[in-house]
DNA sequence: ACGACCATGTAAGCGGTTACATGATTAT
DNA sequence: ATAATCATGTAACCGCTTACATGGTCGT
């Protein structure tokens, strides 16, 4: 059977024919896997009859393998897609453990650097987003918002990221509120 | 070199002393992680002298092994806490893919369906974590905004994950929003 | 009776990261 | 000069999940 990263990848097909690099940079977004994972997945899917592939040569850069779903892939996926989600979805920051255990640092200047930093990341992928939604709005008007619509599902995941990042940075502020507060306490002793 | 997963075993360890059931369950929220994989690792941070344990024998429940932070385990910690955490963390929803290839689908009341139990999945967990809040809002008082407060990091962990369930819920809820619009348009056909 | 909770462990195997390998083009 | 982008692959290793294994208590 097929995992999940293969499903990623038959559904990022699902809408066009791409090579393994430009999957690798779609899927990133919503699926994080590095290229070498990917290429083997996609000789394995190839040889299983779910892809398949034409060579193209490019003179100005490397020669590439573009992938397209065949049948068998198609069908593979549109029985995979309404089959419920895995429960719960993993998510792994490592600042939640260092959060949990700050009370034992005190160089508080040095914990609220954490945090400001991970605003900061969170603000780059807010552009991200930001700038992936205007491309998106672009390519598909008005009719975007419509569940029939070809791009009703990048759309919506978009505004997803979006607004998660969003509450990310609201959440960072308020943590720093309260470094704010304690230094101003400092400078009145 | 220790692993994140150890890290966050140290991060657990330096509130208090736990059994290795107990800090499965206490990781969990924040950094999953299966009890096959604690285990081992508690031996090898036990071996390693970050930790150190006595055993607890229990005659209504099974014995245990209640472990404890040692001085080098305190040390390796106050070193990694303060560091910049990896970036970007890790988030696999398998919703992320099935959306992005819902186009195929032309069952769009099992789709529905997806977004339904997925805003369900947040409710429960948006209840698990405000009873946290309340246990630990008992157990700190009116202290627990200060950042020198030992409950702090726990505070502010549980917070966010209050208000990411929410935009979560709020996602969901404005996906099925177009769901509900489409079905009123079928029906007027 | 049956499942859930407490409690600890091992083993097999898949999933994912890091490093090795190559190499042309374009921008700073 | 140096780094980034495009482009594909392999190999070693670590991280993580699933399954196997045991066994008492408590609630329904």
């Amino acid at each position: 059977m097929l995992n999940t990263l293969s499903f990623g990848l038959l559904c990022m097909l699902s809408r066009g024919s791409f090579s393994g690099y430009d999957l690798m940079l779609k899927l990133q977004p919503f699926w994080q896997a590095k290229h070498s994972q990917i290429y083997p997945l996609l000789a394995k899917l190839d040889q299983a009859g779910y892809v398949e592939h034409i060579k193209i040569e490019q003179s100005d850069k490397p020669d590439k393998k573009v992938y397209s779903l065949t049948g068998k892939g198609r069908q593979a996926l549109i029985e995979w897609v309404p089959e419920p989600a895995a429960e719960p979805p993993t998510t792994r920051d490592e600042i939640n453990l260092k959060a949990y255990a700050m009370w034992m640092i005190s160089d508080k200047d040095a914990m609220r650097q954490l945090f400001e930093t991970k605003a900061a990341h969170h603000r780059e992928k807010l552009e991200y987003y930001d700038r992936l939604l205007e491309q998106v709005k672009q390519e598909s008007g008005d009719n975007l918002e419509s569940i029939d619509d070809k791009n009703f599902g990048r759309y919506i995941l978009i505004r997803k990221a979006i607004t998660l990042a969003n509450t990310q940075i609201e959440w960072c502020g308020w943590v720093l509120s309260f470094f704010d507060r304690h230094a101003q306490k400092e400078e009145r002793q």
